[in-house]
DNA sequence: GCTTGTTGTTTTGAAAGCGAAATAATAGAC
DNA sequence: GTCTATTATTTCGCTTTCAAAACAACAAGC
């Protein structure tokens, strides 16, 4: 990995992040890493352990020569908000300043939610888990299409009102800090990147499967947004006979979102198929009793999922002719299910690659659980951290 | 666009770059685009006028101030060629270091070539091109996958024993000057960036419909390889109901490229269908008659083309939900058709981009023609050339 | 004509970062 | 224990690049 900054803040900050990307490496492994001299690292580390951003580990090691001093993020530096809103949840974490988990919230969204309420539950949740330690930034992942440099939330059809919402102008009048938006897929992505499946994976996609079905795409350690911030859509992706969207055809997210899923379930069980799952007529399964009766081996619940994995598995075969990244995450909470899930991904996409790919990439589910959105925008925040001079 | 070299000698070579992509720029017109202070411009446009690479044009406007002095690239100082082949043709060209076409030139390919007689022609090929002029670089596009850090092509199912081949390697012990080999489909990719349809488009599409269809990605500008160089293979999409490569159905390649094009035309004809094209039994159309035919609005030939730019529209619907690019490129023979292929795609496209989409890319056909793939071939030499200090 | 405003280029001193050499800290050999 | 090999870090002089100021070349207004 390289980068070459033009001020001396630039670089810092990267200093801290090749940090953040593994802790317990020492100046020399630092300007290796990051093709600068070991000189020049040893000038900026002084000066980032002066500022108390960084402190000395142990030296320790078994090989010949003088032992490195390991280098490690400062835990006391100050921490980071992260915020990630769906549908139907809110969830809230505070990172210290070397990304452990210091307090973790969530909060439920309704259907009689406006823009402006949950602009105040964020406002709220914000508050709660920072506590009175010193705040050195917010990120906050939103579902929908997003305008990240300006700060505005464009658009979400499930949320009345969200439309042109100036979230980060907002947010400032509250919290005097950096804040950033990112939509919640590309935030999950991003929570992959810097302390999930893909630490130090360079291209790669988060498949996120929640209420819709979007794509984080990172190229070259950067998350890529397209023109108008509107990359990742795969949820729109026409499937079936043309594929043209004619009546009678269903997009990728109408047959393999978590909300399709539980309907899917339901109407098989209102046919009568058989199930442990006690379901209630005309209303979609619950999330929470789908997953244990899928690890219980529920044939119905096992048979829907696999339906849908193996549409997503065709649509990730499709991206992998085209993309043909190193990995890809599954995140959202079916990724809990690990195999069972995926391996019908895998079948397919291994099918759907020519003869001579050696290897399809590796297809992994998220470990990061209901808060990898917020966790992601947390780190866009630390990421985006730039320590005063 | 910003790059930060870490040597001097990368800073020339950006700076002609920069010049390749607008001449007539002048040193403070440079120093912004490239985010470098112009005392440092300065200092190198003058050593490369020194040493022959640039030169100054004429000083001329209209505006207050004083007037620009614009640099343009010196055309004497050496040369560069690219070579491009495919199943059944080879071209060569031959470019001025402001990438002037000085020599082009086309050989046939025979189903009865090998490996070794392929690379014979290619060699054949540069040689008359080059003439005696000073050569600084050569490009080589094949077909297949390659191996551009090494320098080998890996596979191609359309010429005999093509696996494996050193070709880099091959020509150095012909020719002296640095050599590169890249897939031709990124090739024309980047001859549309550096002299066709993408100037300063940073992400686009390049889609390139031949014997075989394939997609040259750009992203930030630069090529988009992939894990194991595997990027870009859309042919192999599978299309239909299942989309999961059962029995009946289809790749894109087996609807879409210019062979199945060719095939369906006469499998039409010989079923009945009206048209204005003499064909022979059990032989697939002529591509030379097709295209004139098109032009002239033969029904079974324009209904043809229409169904195969209905099945690219759906791909290239899909890639633009899922990487949303400034634009796409469509390139080979039948781009010169114009929007008679192109307006099938668009509407497609158009409707499978989602409301909220302010505007769907701008779908283009590529005006380079036949040396597009060979052009490209020459750009990467020309784009990696690194004057020696 | 002369002045003023504007923009492009060059000069000049300072800063950032490099590379080589010096120094430091360890393990293992003796 | 001492010496040597090895690797990490720091020092120091030098190159690259910057930023600000000086300078140059023009248009427009007087």
């Amino acid at each position: 990995m390289k980068m070459k900054p033009k001020v001396a803040a630039a670089l810092e900050s990267s200093l801290i992040q090749h940090l953040r990307l593994r802790e317990g490496v020492s100046r020399v492994e630092l300007a290796r890493a990051m093709d600068v001299a070991p000189s020049t690292v040893g000038l900026y580390v002084d000066r980032l352990i002066r500022n108390g951003l960084l402190r000395e580990g142990t030296k320790a090691r078994g090989q010949a020569g003088r032992p490195p001093i390991t280098l490690e993020l400062n835990p006391e530096a100050g921490h980071f908000v992260g915020v990630d809103f769906e549908a139907r949840q809110l969830s809230a974490v505070a990172v210290d300043f070397s990304q452990q988990i210091l307090e973790r919230r969530q909060t439920s969204i309704r259907a009689s939610d406006t823009a402006d309420s949950v602009i105040d539950k964020i406002n709220d949740a914000i508050t709660a888990v920072a506590g009175r330690r010193s705040l050195l930034g917010i990120g906050v992942a939103v579902p929908g299409s997003v305008d990240d440099k300006r700060g505005v939330a464009l658009h979400y059809q499930f949320i009345r009102n969200w439309r042109n919402v100036p979230l980060v102008r907002r947010l400032r009048e509250r919290f005097n800090v950096p804040i950033y938006l990112e939509n919640n897929i590309r935030s999950m992505a991003l929570a992959e990147r810097w302390f999930g499946q893909c630490m130090g994976v360079d291209d790669f996609v988060c498949v996120g499967i929640r209420s819709g079905i979007g794509a984080g795409v990172v190229i070259k350690g950067e998350l890529y947004r397209g023109k108008n911030n509107l990359a990742g859509e795969i949820g729109g992706w026409y499937r079936g006979c043309d594929g043209d969207g004619a009546e009678g055809f269903a997009t990728l997210e109408q047959q393999a979102s978590v909300r399709a899923i539980l309907a899917q379930i339901a109407e098989a069980a209102a046919a009568g198929d058989e199930t442990t799952l006690k379901l209630r007529a005309g209303q979609p399964a619950a999330l929470e009793d789908v997953l244990p009766a899928a690890r219980a081996g529920d044939p119905l619940v096992l048979r829907v999922l696999r339906r849908a994995a193996t549409s997503l598995g065709q649509v990730i075969g499709q991206m992998n002719l085209l993309l043909s990244p190193e990995q890809i995450v599954i995140a959202g909470p079916l990724a809990e299910l690990g195999s069972a899930f995926l391996d019908p991904m895998r079948e397919v996409v291994a099918r759907l690659a020519p003869p001579l790919h050696a290897e399809p990439p590796r297809i992994v589910a998220s470990q990061l659980g209901d808060y990898g959105g917020a966790l992601g925008a947390a780190a866009i925040a630390v990421h985006q951290f730039m320590p005063a001079r």
